[in-house]
DNA sequence: GGGTACATGTAATCAGTTACATGATTTA
DNA sequence: TAAATCATGTAACTGATTACATGTACCC
């Protein structure tokens, strides 16, 4: 039983039509670009190129247009929102993997000249500003659903440590 | 001017040999284990591949053994010692990612079936919490060097706010 | 009606992962 | 000396990224 290889983002795929009904690649990929996007990042050809693979496994259904943009359309099947099901009901151990270029230069500082590290952390405390900054305004749409909106919380403490962390390296 | 196509992970290599000085693909597999692994993982593998192409570049050398276990000792040349000063003199845009399954089922848990967020949540604070000792652990060591202490503390705000923020999840 | 930005995809490449395999050393 | 574990690697595969390419709609 279970479900034979899928990837994070092929389960990200199944969520996003699980979550929007039947779509079609560019729409995921512009609620992508505001929400997950943010914190699982990916290329958007694998928007286009994952629910094929999914189509074939029968977790989708393809509907292409005949005329126009000819775009494809997918819909889930019962197979699909049950693997999803599945996938959810199953606690992860997989630990957090925090991928930061910054951190790993920092955690190399001591081969860096002198103030290169300081002004690794002056870009880092701007760039997590700026990003704070975004995720404030999307949750300042009122109309976003609980759990999403939880997981936007998680960035917006994670972006606030990050801060406080960042101003603390140039010091002693 | 600059390097040609160096991914993090030849910088890590680097950064490891520039540590240590000469040293062995197994000396960096065993550092990396506690340390930067935490927040930046990869198999060991990498750790015997990377150095190969590294010294194909020129930026490491590499002597190997003649008799018994015929282990290559790679050494930073001026090139690569270079290489990575430039890396680290240059401050990322790259936005942090943070990768965490369980981030990812919370922010499709409207699809889940009841109780599953909540499980997902228990198991999330263990883990940090798991996590969380590990790093005190290594911290209680004395001797860790300035940057590398300031990275782990990084590790430890993250996991903190982490168990923080999945005690907040199952309620209202 | 021409330019520009949005939209939709495909093909090739490659870094990273998985899986395997064996040699050396220690321990019981 | 057998077994277990530590140490050292390689080969194959593949998901993901990069790069390209073109179609459609809108705006000036």
């Amino acid at each position: 039983m279970g479900s034979p290889s899928l990837t994070p983002t092929s389960y990200v795929v199944l969520g996003l039509v699980g979550v929007f009904g039947p779509c079609t690649s560019y729409t995921m990929k512009q609620f992508v670009s505001v929400s997950i996007g943010y914190f699982w990042p990916f290329p958007h050809s694998q928007l286009y190129a994952e629910p094929v693979r999914l189509a074939e496994l029968g977790l989708l259904t393809e509907k292409q247009e005949t005329t126009g943009r000819r775009r494809r359309t997918y819909t889930l099947t019962d197979a699909g929102r049950e693997a999803l099901r599945d996938w959810l009901a199953e606690p992860s151990d997989d630990p957090t993997e925090i991928r930061d270029l910054s951190v790993l230069k920092l955690f190399f500082g001591a081969q860096a000249d002198d103030g290169d590290v300081v002004s690794l952390a002056r870009h880092a405390v701007d760039a997590h500003h700026r990003r704070l900054a975004e995720y404030e305004q999307i949750a300042a749409n009122p109309g976003i659903e609980a759990h999403q909106r939880k997981t936007l919380e998680m960035g917006l403490a994670f972006e606030r440590m990050a801060i406080q962390f960042w101003e603390s390296v140039p010091d002693p």
